[in-house]
DNA sequence: AGACCTATCTTTAGACT
DNA sequence: GAGTCTAAAGATAGGTC
């Protein structure tokens, strides 16, 4: 999206999506992180590739584990 | 961030601070699919304010729930 | 409250190390 | 592979209607 207008659609390259990836998983965790502080909100989000090693939550594993709980007695009572 | 320079830090104004988590929602929401399109990956992620009533999830209830359950059994195996 | 505008700040693709 | 750099693309605070 820089040097480039990147079209929204699967990066073929294997090596610049790993890349690609990487820093944009941090750009997120850097949003998520001003919305939550900036407007005083609760926020979580689970990122996951093919292969299921490359999980990430955020903000930690345990806060997320703590959310998707209440995200889920909420759910029961629609 | 932009006419001014924003302090990272809870935004005291109520109205000022609703129109930004609005707003700020949606870049998420932007990024986030970006971020899955892109690079090839699932991802989720739930935001909650103070009152319950303000409840987002990305990218549907049904995925979010579906993605919750996968990464509880995930979880489970540590 | 909601939509639109735009100057300014932030993110990031690509190149290099 | 993982950091650093930088210009271009993108997000957004504050304002207006």
């Amino acid at each position: 999206m820089t040097r480039k207008k990147v079209k929204l659609e699967w990066i073929t390259n294997d090596n610049a999506r790993r890349v690609s990836l990487k820093k944009r998983r941090l750009g997120l965790s850097k949003k998520m992180n001003e919305l939550s502080t900036l407007c005083g909100v609760n926020a979580c989000a689970i990122i996951y590739g093919p292969n299921e090693i490359e999980l990430t939550v955020w903000p930690s594993h345990d806060v997320v584990q703590q959310q998707l709980t209440h995200f889920q007695s909420l759910s029961e009572l629609e």
